[in-house]
DNA sequence: GGACACTACATGCGCACGCATCTAATGACA
DNA sequence: TGTCATTAGATGCGTGCGCATGTAGTGTCC
């Protein structure tokens, strides 16, 4: 139970900060900034699913998270020629250099916020 | 970086199957959950700001939870005389009793997968 | 007492979500 | 090759969210 509200806690303090600093700094939000984090160490380019995977959202929202996201020049949509039902998301110039302006506040707010909250059992001694 | 990954990923996992297995077994949320966790522990009323602070959400949405628990007969909002502007969100029988009755739900679902996920950090010896 | 800043909660609005479903492509099997 | 179950991703729909704002009550200062 301990565990548990810590991890509410934490998880609501984190992604609140997370969320205002990246909107306000960045102009993109939590999920999008690990959609583009996951492209950038994925050699620019991964499966629609690998996406899925990466932002723990459904499968429908990463496809509409996908749309933004190409919507806003960040990434592309390459059709996947081994299996013509999947795609490649690829991640474009603006994209890669977004991330990268990106990646500092979220070190940042990540540095400030995630060691704060009352989950004392969650907390290890190191970083 | 870790940590937060861990945390992103517990959380996630955590709040799936809670959601899930409340929703079916009980009819209501996460959210309904704590909420009325929040009233039942605090003499069976308090204030809709308390809430707010439980569930981790915005004051809009905290308002919109109780009007839903108000329709569901979970709970009733009552006028503070001492402050007039305020309210008092307190718990009905049939509140107090699906409480009751999810508690147990609750704490089985986590007990199983709180411990699940790849934050290998944040897991502690115990439990 | 009257004006005004402030607070507690409600609500209009736009947006992102999940679920269910659709479409198109794949793979297996006859 | 034709049929059919399966899979990847897109989309209609209903719902819950946050933000901005509205409404009503409170406290202060004159």
């Amino acid at each position: 139970m301990q565990q548990w509200h810590g991890l509410l806690a934490r998880h609501a303090a984190v992604c609140n900060a997370l969320e205002v600093a990246l909107q306000e700094r960045h102009g993109i939000g939590v999920s999008e900034f690990e959609a583009l984090e996951r492209l950038a160490t994925c050699d620019h380019k991964c499966r629609s699913a690998d996406l899925t995977e990466a932002v723990h959202l459904s499968q429908s929202a990463t496809s509409r998270l996908v749309a933004r996201l190409e919507r806003e020049g960040l990434v592309q949509r390459a059709l996947c020629e081994m299996d013509r039902r999947g795609i490649f998301v690829t991640l474009t110039e603006a994209g890669a250099q977004r991330y990268q302006e990106a990646k500092p506040t979220h070190r940042a707010v990540l540095q400030e916020t995630i060691g704060d909250g009352d989950c004392v059992v969650c907390t290890p001694a190191d970083d």
